[in-house]
DNA sequence: AACTTACACAACCGCGAGGTG
DNA sequence: ACACCTCGCGGTTGTGTAAGT
């Protein structure tokens, strides 16, 4: 026996509304409220499902509804609720004022998340992927492989995005099955599905070469380390540790963001451990004959010369357009 | 100008929780 | 305790429009 629907389908008008119907459902619940909302279509003359009232009454007609754009510090508070709560839109949703869950839903799948990920931030952990693959990469091997897969869902449609969006090549020499010469970038967009392959490839390397990896201090957003025992990562989550993704300062070129470049992506540190971690990949790939460093072995994501890592600032500072 | 692609938002779907008889 | 029902939630899909080629 199968679900009983929420309504007889047939006679269900469906798709967008019409302003005759917002008029007719609203000047309803004004007199009748929303009570039973399986009988307010039957009642206020609307060929609709009851569900499909209620959720154009919520998402949409509600007198207190806030419409249009949402503010900096809106988008501040989604994404540190975002980083406490998950996907729970609803009472994300219910600490700003006027906006509905569907609201923050969309605001975040179409703008916040890919902004983080521009970011070089897993907008899933709300880490810096570069630590997540290090993470994976110093896990024992019969955890690694199933958690590498995990992270690749996780993050390899923002990767592509990246990918795509920068028209980035990549080079990944050993892995290729072409012919080896050796330097040869190969453009993403000619074949989707080889970049995701290689994408695999080198978390896979980071798995399976976790020496790699020297033994440096996880992620530290805030220098509040000492703090938390569990590490830097969840300092940030508290609502009122004061932490800010800095935003305002996307694109500026200003380095008041904990999150400016250096510290997001493994490549390109400047400072303190995640500097040295770059430091010792570079020195462990060498030169090539023109002096350029990481094309010895470029057998990985993060030493290859056009990799993701391996960015111009800009491309990760910036939000994606 | 025509076509394609990307984006933003609205709407739908299925599931689970909770209330009620 | 159980079945039925309503509602709310989160994921997904559909659609209109702007931007790019």
């Amino acid at each position: 026996m199968g679900r009983i629907p929420c309504c007889e389908k047939e006679n269900v008008k469906r798709g967008q509304w019409t302003p005759e119907e917002d008029q007719k459902l609203s000047s309803y619940i004004a007199q009748n409220g929303t009570r039973n909302w399986r009988l307010i279509p039957k009642h206020a003359g609307l060929q609709r499902c009851g569900k499909s009232c209620r959720l154009r009454w919520t998402n949409y007609l509600r007198p207190d509804l806030k419409h249009g754009q949402f503010s900096e510090a809106e988008e501040q508070t989604i994404i540190t609720l975002h980083s406490v709560l998950g996907n729970r839109w609803s009472v994300i949703a219910s600490q700003l004022p006027g906006r509905t869950d569907n609201d923050v839903k969309n605001h975040w799948n179409t703008k916040l998340k890919k902004r983080l990920s521009g970011m070089g931030i897993d907008p899933v952990t709300h880490k810096p992927f570069s630590h997540l693959i290090t993470e994976i990469a110093t896990l024992p091997p019969p955890q690694a492989p199933n958690l590498a897969e995990a992270a690749l869902g996780c993050f390899k449609d923002e990767m592509l995005h990246l990918l795509t969006k920068r028209r980035i090549d990549i080079q990944l020499q050993q892995y290729s099955t072409a012919p080896t010469n050796t330097n040869r970038c190969i453009k993403h967009e000619d074949n989707k599905d080889e970049t995701i392959e290689k994408i695999k490839f080198g978390l896979s390397k980071a798995i399976t070469e976790p020496d790699m990896f020297p033994n440096y201090k996880p992620w530290d957003p805030i220098g509040a380390t000492s703090g938390n025992p569990e590490g830097g990562y969840n300092s940030f989550s508290g609502l009122d540790s004061g932490f800010h993704y800095g935003l305002a300062n996307l694109g500026s070129g200003g380095d008041i963001s904990p999150w400016n470049q250096s510290m997001c992506t493994g490549s390109t540190c400047t400072a303190g451990e995640h500097g040295r971690l770059h430091e010792k990949l570079e020195d462990e790939q060498g030169e090539d004959s023109e002096g350029r460093k990481g094309t010895r072995n470029g057998s990985n994501i993060f030493n290859s010369d056009c990799s993701l890592w391996d960015l111009p600032s800009d491309d990760l500072i910036n939000p994606l357009v």
